[in-house]
DNA sequence: ATATAATGTAATATATATGTTACATTTATG
DNA sequence: CATAAATGTAACATATATATTACATTATAT
């Protein structure tokens, strides 16, 4: 499960610490997410992108294709 | 968690369950994530998009106001 | 008006996301 | 180099998404 959090994260000047705290999640979720190894709730997607001004397009989009390639 | 979707599938012409098995999931999760009972994964939020060609923004965006507006 | 398909929804079971704790590794900073 | 901060990751516990079964209600068609 590609994405784009972690540029998103940085260019934000956030840690993984911080934006757990302002997701209201643990720093292990924030960074099972960003490896890719987990599959968040749609919920937990928005939050991040309140907190990171994304849509969830602009983190979370992935063409058909990509999808296939990924493991899922 | 308001969302778009029944628009989207009734407009491609397709029943709950039609959906749902293009999905790979039951009509019961289609029923209730339409009905905004449900918070699903991102990796199922994907694949409706895929089924009905619409983008994640389109069937699931939710201003950070309406966000909080919702029960949530 | 009656049959049939589509949808809502409840109860219980199962799979999986997330929390907790803990430690290892990497990256920054003195 | 040394120390601390940031990050990766594992084991187990808990919460919650989704499956299953079943039935009720609503829409559609005959």
């Amino acid at each position: 499960m590609k994405n784009k959090i972690k540029i998103a994260r940085v260019s934000m000047d956030l840690t993984q610490q911080q934006l757990a705290d302002k997701v209201g999640v643990t720093r292990q979720t924030i960074s099972l997410i960003e490896k890719g190894k987990y599959n968040p709730s749609l919920k937990l997607c928005l939050q991040i992108c309140y907190t990171v001004n994304k849509t969830l397009d602009e983190l979370f989009w992935l063409e058909r294709e990509e999808w296939r390639n990924g493991k899922n």
